[in-house]
DNA sequence: AGCTACGTGCTT
DNA sequence: AAGCACGTAGCT
């Protein structure tokens, strides 16, 4: 069993607009893809307080008052966008789909596998130097949650045991050490996922 | 135990 | 340099 059949009609068609147009925005909307997709930590009950409120959006949009963080303040939604993707109080009750990552984020067994992965590790970081590195979870290829289905990584997948290439992550593209912990998101890119 | 996907060596 | 194949860390 392949992911794209795990993930339903996932295979999207070559084409690369429509490739994005699949950037996953539209499916976070679903519960279905909520779910763990990419193994990554989504909490289940966030999954679920986040699809509530992304129910909400569509009869308020105009406005934006339905985002309980900010007490019901009537903004326009590039303020909202800028203040969530930077604001942690706000992102941590996160309603668009990019802070509702982000807010996963937060529960990342990466930000608290400092205790559980040193623990377990027995020899416990006795060879930091192989430990794997993880996604940053804010790339773009991160908040991609649906495999293209027609790369090599993804056809590959059997032999190849790589994550799909539309969803490699940009840090891990680079060498180990190159990177100042994690990229920020260009505005114009949060623009995107929100809308 | 089984799965996903990172790291790395080999091949093209 | 890019892609592929494999080992295996990390997680469920």
């Amino acid at each position: 069993r392949n992911d794209s059949q795990r993930l339903g009609k996932a295979g999207c068609p070559p084409e690369p607009s429509l490739q994005m147009a699949n950037t996953n925005f539209l499916s976070t909307l679903s519960p279905e893809h909520c779910r763990p997709l990419a193994g990554e930590c989504m909490n289940k009950l966030k999954c679920g307080a986040a699809e509530a409120e992304i129910m909400n959006l569509p009869e308020r949009v105009g406005t934006f008052s339905a985002i309980p963080a900010l007490g019901g303040i009537s903004l326009p939604p590039g303020v909202i966008v800028m203040t969530a993707l930077h604001s942690p109080a706000a992102a941590s009750a996160a309603v668009t789909d990019s802070a509702f990552q982000i807010a996963n984020l937060a529960d990342c067994p990466q930000n608290h596998s400092s205790s559980s992965s040193s623990s377990s590790g027995g020899a416990g970081g006795a060879n930091p130097a192989k430990k794997k590195r993880k996604r940053c979870g804010v790339c773009v290829p991160c908040k991609r949650l649906i495999n293209c289905g027609v790369c090599s990584s993804c056809r590959n997948r059997k032999t190849g045991h790589q994550i799909c290439k539309f969803r490699k992550c940009e840090e891990l593209k680079k060498k180990p050490g190159t990177s100042l912990e994690r990229t920020p998101v260009p505005s114009a890119e949060a623009f995107r996922w929100f809308f």
